[in-house]
DNA sequence: CTGTTAGCGCGTTCAT
DNA sequence: ATGAACGCGCTAACAG
């Protein structure tokens, strides 16, 4: 009566083993490969399996080995397709080496980002990827054992391997490009300073100003809340304040499109009236005219090495002490900045 | 030797028993507050379980249970926002609901699908959102007693749950908007014809026609292979042979993004030179000048609307025949159409 | 209300 | 090379 549309029951190894005349431990290793099994064997097992549509069970067989094969996924927005990427290039990794991955968004959120790390633990993850929100939930996961591989971001107080992109460089090589085209007044606009990406963003603004002994400017700078998508209305309150910025930075993706879609309300030419550079690269910067110049991230590399990484650490292939693997990004120049004019 | 790290062992529930000084079933109890406990042996337990950092093994209960609180989702692009949109609803109302989400990426690759299928019934989920590529994958499931929530596409053949839009619908609407500007010779861009998106859009594009008694003509409809990036040769190849056309149907996202670079590189003026409507709404579409008039589909909501069906599903609360939920989208109106020149 | 018993499905000793 | 026995961690059934 449980099994009211015909599903009798999961056909187990034991109706293999039964099946094929041997003992449950001789299917086992029939079928596992691991240990000895006579030729003959081997193969009325896997006949006997076959015909049975036998399905090992991953519960049991989790159960009894102490761990699984699916590695929990903490990211911070799936609709933002920088972290869709992140995902993508995850999975492809992991799917190759026969894992599977439990996604967890976190919305920006640490209580969600914690409670995801709670659940991840109660699953008997073998391993962890996030894009950490706070040093909370990796930490937790590393201390019950789990192996933890921060990507994009880097959070965690004790060390632990980390995937990231050099956003320093990215920013400075931006920036740069900026002031070689004889910009002064750049906006920076950014929507945290917590993690590593905004800090490292705006470390490389900094630094290019610097070296073009150019003053850095408080006011240029504008702060939103995170993920929210008043970055058109921060660039405008900003623009009203500093009438003499001749360029802005936007300083990710979600920041760019704002921006974008304040320039086009007040009508300003980019980038004839205003120059635009972007931190992150989507398909849509250059489908716009102009194109937006951009710096550009390997994001689905990123998510394939930190994997890779992973996968390095769940197999002992790789034992060594924590590490960091830096991407560089590079600079995509394009229709969006040109030399200031006047 | 194995606890390198420090972790000792996992504290079970055997443990939280001992410290709490009652035995493992009522510390189960207590602890999952199915079944008696005195008031005071659960408050006892549960100090115990908390000073002992006690996380219950999802594994073990599984197995206990016959069940799981994983939900397989089988999409094919996660790096096409419209699939992550997708699983981003799933996401979220799964998790809510305290499940968590397997995402399988399948490519469009049908031996891929069905490799996924096996994997989720080794892990006896309990239950799996698909956008299907075969009827094979959710037959497979459904069989082994995994309830089954198709997405987007249907394909099953024997019966079963559905969340689609309605395809047709829209497509009438764009395309009965292009014949009200006059236009006559309508290509029509698409990358597959077997999935009931793809037939769907193309008999709501007849439809429309039959309906202003326009003739359909068959090389005005371009074919590209799934997933690929030609849409732009194929519009290419298309305008070149019929240089008549007015206007373009996109019939997806992909086939928008190749029509515009195509309509870019050959610079054509939109609307004026050649009008152009997509199916499927992106971000990228109000950002570029003009704004691309399109078919705009709920697709968090129905990611949202079939983990909500399947939910129901698995708890018993919905017990009636298989249903398909229809969702209706918008046709938005915007500058890329305009009544035909000349 | 509680403890004892048993078993989910599998892999892994340990004998043989 | 094979099978018997055991246990992974948990909870359902039962007796008390």
């Amino acid at each position: 009566m449980s099994h009211v549309d015909g599903v009798p029951r999961r056909v187990t190894i034991g109706d293999v083993a039964r099946a094929a005349g041997v003992s449950p431990s001789t299917a086992s290793r029939a079928l596992t490969g691991q240990g000895y099994a006579a030729a003959s064997v081997k193969l009325r097992v896997l006949a006997a399996a076959d015909r049975l549509g036998y399905v090992p069970d991953d519960i049991a067989r989790s159960l009894k080995r102490r761990t699984s094969r699916l590695v929990g996924v903490v990211i911070s927005d799936l609709r933002n397709q920088f972290y869709a990427d992140l995902a993508a290039g995850i999975e492809q990794v992991l799917g190759e080496a026969g894992y599977q991955m439990v996604l967890v968004n976190d919305d920006g959120d640490r209580d969600r980002e914690l409670q995801g790390a709670r659940t991840l633990l109660a699953m008997r993850v073998p391993g962890a990827i996030v894009t950490p929100l706070s040093p909370e939930a990796g930490a937790l996961l590393t201390a019950q054992g789990v192996r933890v591989v921060e990507v994009d971001r880097q959070m965690a107080q004790t060390q632990c391997d980390a995937v990231l992109v050099d956003s320093e460089h990215g920013a400075r090589a931006a920036t740069t490009h900026l002031l070689e085209l004889g910009h002064r007044r750049i906006a920076f606009l950014i929507d945290e300073l917590e993690w590593t990406t905004g800090v490292g963003r705006l470390a490389g603004y900094k630094a290019a100003l610097r070296s073009a002994k150019v003053r850095f400017d408080q006011k240029l700078v504008a702060r939103v809340g995170f993920g929210s998508g008043d970055a058109a209305t921060a660039l405008s309150t900003l623009l009203d304040a500093q009438p003499d910025v001749t360029a802005v930075f936007a300083a990710n993706n979600l920041m760019a499109s704002g921006v974008w879609q304040e320039l086009q309300r007040r009508r300003l030419r980019v980038p004839r009236d205003i120059s635009l550079v972007a931190f992150d690269d989507l398909p849509w910067m250059t489908m716009v005219q102009p194109a937006v110049s951009a710096v550009s991230q390997p994001v689905v590399a990123m998510g394939a090495r930190a994997a890779e990484l992973l996968l390095a650490r769940l197999s002992g292939e790789f034992t060594g002490p924590p590490k960091t693997d830096w991407l560089t990004p590079t600079f995509e120049r394009r229709g969006s900045t040109r030399k200031v004019s006047g």
